[in-house]
Order: structure tokens, then sequence, then C-alpha cells
DNA sequence: AGCCGATCTTTGAAGCCTAAAATACCTTGC
DNA sequence: GCAAGGTATTTTAGGCTTCAAAGATCGGCT
């Protein structure tokens, strides 16, 4: 392979030339900043309108959907934070009423969380609002951008689940 | 209008039966997911191989990109984060020898903040690990896949904007 | 029965983050 | 010159977050 003076291409020079990544750096960024943008508003109103803060809502929002109640391990899982985070968050909630919290019956370590009905009214209100909010939003695409963007973020996803995967045990 | 037992469609019937939102909602989440993933393993990864945290590091990529060093409002509109916390931040990376703050020539209410040589050079080996991990964490997206999220998440960011313009001065 | 490793939760130390109030300095208009 | 209003930063109080270590309980094995 090769001219003397004609500059490889960017594939056959990888070693010499480490490869270029700043597209997928820019990418990132601005997938970053979308979320930020976004979580920040949705973090001012949800204080400004019922001042609950959006960690709150979060673990509010998974209840909802669990009628039964979860442990704090169930909720470590599906919110994707550390235990240690959800003792303080639902002591706070129990404290405030919204909360209701009870040992397991089958298992004396598990504590088996869930709403009170005032908790759940509560959150029947906020989870409204916040669907609506949700919708001006993203009001500047059109249902096919919609589309797309669904399915290339489930494409990201299962590309960092991947290299996480490899990362931990290669 | 209407016959009796025939059920309206979603069209005709946004007042009585208002939008569902739930496609925006879905978005959302699943924007959030994959920012949150990514987000965290870039964060274990900066602390594990370099004991430095995500916000430490941010400061630091906005400070290599201005040789001149930064104020702590230019820093704290680039980064998106209220002045009082840089106050902290910054405070701690002073400490530890990677960042020089001194008062404004000009405004002596200013303090103008740079990296020092170590700083900047310790810098220099995170930030090049630091894109191949993001690379590595895109890489199951085509360059075309790419192109499209990039244009996607623009028209998201301006349709956000635009929304959150109108909520504070409607 | 009793021990052992695994699982569930809490605690502690450190750091990040915000909003709001306080402080210091600048600039403009008289 | 100097007061009024604006800008830059720090402080304060409260909450969120993580990791790591400690405490409690469980389940299986001998």
């Amino acid at each position: 392979m090769s001219g003397h003076a004609i500059p490889l291409d960017a594939e056959t020079n990888a070693v010499a030339m480490p490869e270029d990544h700043r597209e997928e750096l820019r990418l990132w960024l601005r997938l970053l900043t979308c979320t930020t943008l976004i979580e920040g508003e949705v973090r001012r109103r949800l204080r400004q309108r019922f001042d609950v803060t959006l960690p709150r809502f979060d673990l509010m929002a998974q209840l909802e959907k669990a009628p039964d109640g979860l442990t704090l391990s169930d909720l470590s899982k599906r919110m994707m934070v550390s235990n240690g985070n959800l003792t303080g968050l639902v002591e706070r909630l129990v404290a405030s009423g919204h909360l209701d919290r009870r040992t397991s019956q089958t298992d004396r370590r598990s504590q088996v969380i869930s709403l009170t009905e005032a908790g759940r009214e509560e959150f029947g209100l906020m989870m409204a609002e916040h669907e609506d909010w949700i919708a001006s939003l993203f009001a500047g695409l059109s249902s096919r951008d919609r589309q797309d963007l669904m399915r290339l973020l489930a494409k990201t996803k299962s590309s960092a689940r991947k290299a996480i995967a490899e990362e931990s045990a290669p």
C-alpha cells in the first residue's frame, strides 16, 4: 500500500493518529443539554406549583404504578439511585403524610412502602399537570419526529448498556 | 352534535376528554433514562480512573476552552448551574491546585478563574479517555443515526426553549 | 441447632445543588 | 460627588446523592 506524500485516510491511519470522536462527543453534549434543560424546567414547575422536588415526584410516580407497595430495593432499582438515598427520601415523605411504610410480613429485613390515600390524591393532580408540561415542551416535534427520536434513543440505550456490560466484564 | 352511543373520536372530543400525552411522556422518560445511564457510567469511570467528580470535570472542561480564564458568572451560564454552587466547586479545585483564581483587574467584584499548568495537564489525560468512553457508549449507532439524532435533539432543544420562554412571559 | 454467606436497610462522611438573602462593587444620572 | 439601581459573588439553610461500613435478617448446609 502507498505512494509517498499522499496522506493516508482516516481508516488506514488509526494507529498513528488516534480516531477523532468529536462527533460522538457533540452528540453526547447535546443529549445532556436537552435533558438538563427539560429536567430543570420540570423541577422548577414542580417546586412552584406543588412545592415538591423531582426526586419526591419520581418516587411517588413509582408507587402510583404499584398499588401493593414496593420495597426500598425495588424502588432503588427502578429509580436507578442508591439504596441509602431512598432511606432519607422516604423518611421525609412519610413524615409529610404522603407515604406509608411497614415491615414486610414475610421478610423482616424489608420495608414495604406505599402511597397513603392523601398522597395518592395529591400525586394525581401533579401527574396530570406534569403530563401537560411535557407535552408542551415537546410540542415543536411532529409525530414523526417523536417516533424517530424514540427509536434512536432506544438504540442509544442498548448501545450504552452493551458498552457498560463489556467494560464491567471484558 | 351526535348520535347517541357512538363514541366520539379523539380529535373531536378534545374538551370532554383531555388530550392524551402519553406518547410525549414515554419519549421524555426514555430521553431521561438514556442520559442518566450514560452520565452515571461516565461519573463512575471518572471517579475510578481519576478520582474526580463529574462537576469538577465539567468545570475544567469549560476552562480548558478559555485560556484567559472565566468569571464565576460566565461559568455559571455555560454550565447551567447556580452561582452559589460554583463558589464551593471552585474553592475545592483551587485547594487541590488545579485552578487559579484572582480578582479581575477591571472589575473588583469579579473573580477570574483559570486552570493551573498542573490542572491543564491532568485534564488533558482525562479528556482523551473521556472522549473514548463516549465513543464506545455510542458505538451502536451508525453515522447516519448520529446525524439524525443530532438533528432531532436540536429540534427538541429549541422546542423546549420556546415552551420555557412562553411560560415565563405569557 | 448453629454457622455462613447473601440480601435489605440504615448510618456517616463528603460533595453537589438550589433559592434566597446578604455583601461588595460598579455605573448612571443628576 | 453621590445616591439609586444593577451586577458579581458569597453565605445560609435545606435537600439530594453517592460510597462504604455497620447492623439486621434470611436461607441453606452441616
